[in-house]
RNA sequence: GGGUCGUUGGCUCAAUGGUAGAGCAACGGACUCUUAAUCCGUAGGUUGCAGGUUCGAGUCCUGCACGACCCA
């Protein structure tokens, strides 16, 4: 290992903490407020001296400033940043000197009285302090904060003390994630666990991630959805239940995908596609409101507006719209011949593949604003109930913002048999080579054939509905800890 | 998987193929209202890794690693 002299200086600085009779690492430190507290306690106070009684806060030192009989340090806690003003005068000669013995990043405790400098600051002057753990490396630079996206994501940790803004990220993303179950709750769903490690998979069209139990001598797979799970409570007379958590899929990475993403599942009794999309407008404004509280944002400078109603339109007219030629009531041949005498070169598929190949080529990324689309072709949509009215589509949606795919929804099929044949036909597409295509779950259809009453389903990403209320370029940078390689340490 | 760009001190960044620098952080000193404190001084580098071209490579070439963006 290589010697680091700023590291090293520190640890000398331990020692001689330790050479004092001074435990550099207390188990435990007084009862103390928040800077936050601090704060809000002085709002309505503009004089010098703000309070008479003695305060006690702890933090991190970000920044100090010597002017030899006196000094200024800036700590920093979880709720906020306050000014230590410490003078030789208030403290016997050795505290003192030990005071600037200290180093940025270390956690000390403060006691002393709130006070506003002349500048107006409102600031600690400091009768006693004591040091609560000392820091070994030296903090990211202090305004330029920690800029290397790599070292922001391989040591969160840094990032969230350097750039302020990353942490008020990451604390909006967990207030949004309350206030959905707290909606939920409100409409009485009730939040289920189900199993992330499955003997089989499915419920998406995704690879999975493959692991291995010992004592059973089994590879087991991680979910890549939670769909079949939810549905067999749902069968169990469990009405309402939903499921906030990871699901784990074996594909590339890009600014919009992780391996491992957090899913949002909603399955409703007696409710159907049409339900689910009243729920997810209202769920999502909901939530917006109780958040950032308002229903227009800019995300990566493109203005969106959430007020519902959203759009919805079905898929084959936007397809129409796009392409310009008729789609509806016409097979995969016709489409694929009016689309090369177009000149649009598209891959021989099926028919809902091809539209959704279109669709994902020509259509996605033009969806900025919220918009409901609706009726997906049948080949494509294996868990979905057919339209009666209307052959070869399902009651099946997808809403989209920015371009992105942001929820997945379904009256959702309930007939066993009918089941059964849509995975039959998936399992034909398998053995053509379609390695996303997942094996046919007979526990999920033995619980089927027990009846399951009329459902409405949804699953919604939550990693990119954060991104986009937090205006984040990147799925990384709203997943605190994101997949990257291996880079081993020098 | 393909293309483009990037990797220089703890951090943020410079450096026509010709002695690797600055700011912050660190270390020593001055300073009792500073807040990007200021002032004087000091130290800190196998330029991601491995090769190659060259009298000479941070810079040019090849490969690799990691990352970013775009495309599939």
């Amino acid at each position: 290992m290589i010697i680091d002299p700023l590291i090293e200086n520190r640890k000398k600085k331990l020692d001689q903490w330790r050479r004092y009779g001074i435990d550099p690492y207390p188990l435990r430190c007084k009862r103390i407020v928040s800077i936050a507290q601090v704060h809000a306690s002085s709002l309505s106070s503009s004089s010098d001296e703000v309070s008479n009684a003695k305060t006690d806060i702890a933090g991190r030192i970000i920044a100090m400033r010597h002017m030899g009989r006196a000094c200024f340090l800036d700590i920093i806690d979880g709720s906020g940043k306050l000014q230590v003003y410490a003078t030789k005068t208030d403290f016997e000669e050795e505290a003192y000197q030990r005071l600037l013995e200290l180093d940025i990043g270390d956690f000390i405790g403060v006691s002393g009285f709130i006070f506003r400098t002349r500048s107006g600051e409102l600031s600690i002057k400091a009768k006693e302090w004591t040091l609560l753990a000392k820091a070994l490396r030296p903090l990211p630079e202090k305004w330029h904060g920690l800029q290397n996206i790599e070292m922001r994501y391989r040591h969160r940790a840094l990032d969230l003390i350097a750039n302020e803004e990353v942490r008020k990220r990451f604390i909006l993303r967990s207030e949004f994630i309350r206030v959905i179950r707290q909606y939920l709750h409100g409409k009485s769903f009730i939040e289920v666990e189900t199993p992330i490690m499955q003997l089989l998979y499915g419920g998406a069209s995704a690879r999975p991630f493959i692991t291995h139990h010992n004592t059973f001598d089994i590879d087991l797979y991680l979910r890549i959805a939670k769909e079949l799970y939810l549905k067999q409570l749902i069968i169990g007379g469990l009405e309402r239940v939903y499921e906030l958590g990871k699901d784990f899929r074996n594909e590339g990475i890009s600014t919009k995908h992780n391996p491992e993403f957090t899913m949002l599942e909603i399955y409703e009794a007696y409710s159907d596609y049409e339900g689910m999309m009243t729920l997810v407008e209202d769920l999502v404004t909901h939530s917006l409101r109780a958040t950032i509280g308002a229903m227009r944002i800019t995300y990566q400078g493109k203005e969106i507006d959430f007020t519902p109603p959203w759009k919805r339109v079905k898929i084959e007219e936007l397809v129409e719209q796009a392409v310009g030629f008729t789609i509806t009531g016409r097979n995969a041949a016709e489409i694929y011949g009016d689309a090369t005498a177009r000149g649009i070169t598209v891959p021989l598929l099926s028919r809902g593949k091809l539209i959704e190949f279109l669709f994902d080529e020509y259509v996605e990324t033009k969806l900025i604003d919220p918009t409901i689309v609706k009726d997906y072709p049948i080949d494509i949509s294996p868990l979905a109930k057919e339209k009666p009215e209307e052959k070869g589509i399902t009651e099946r949606f997808e809403l989209f913002v920015c371009g992105m795919e942001i929820a997945n929804a379904f009256t959702e099929l309930n007939d066993p048999l009918e089941q059964r044949t849509r995975f039959l036909q998936q399992q034909a597409q398998r053995r053509t080579g379609d390695d996303e295509t997942p094996p046919i779950d007979e526990d999920f259809l033995f619980a089927l054939e027990h009846g399951m009453p009329p459902t409405g389903g949804i699953g919604i990403g939550i990693d990119r509905l954060v991104m986009i209320i937090t205006d984040a370029p990147s799925i990384r940078d709203v997943i605190l800890f994101p997949t990257l390689k291996h880079r081993s340490r020098t």
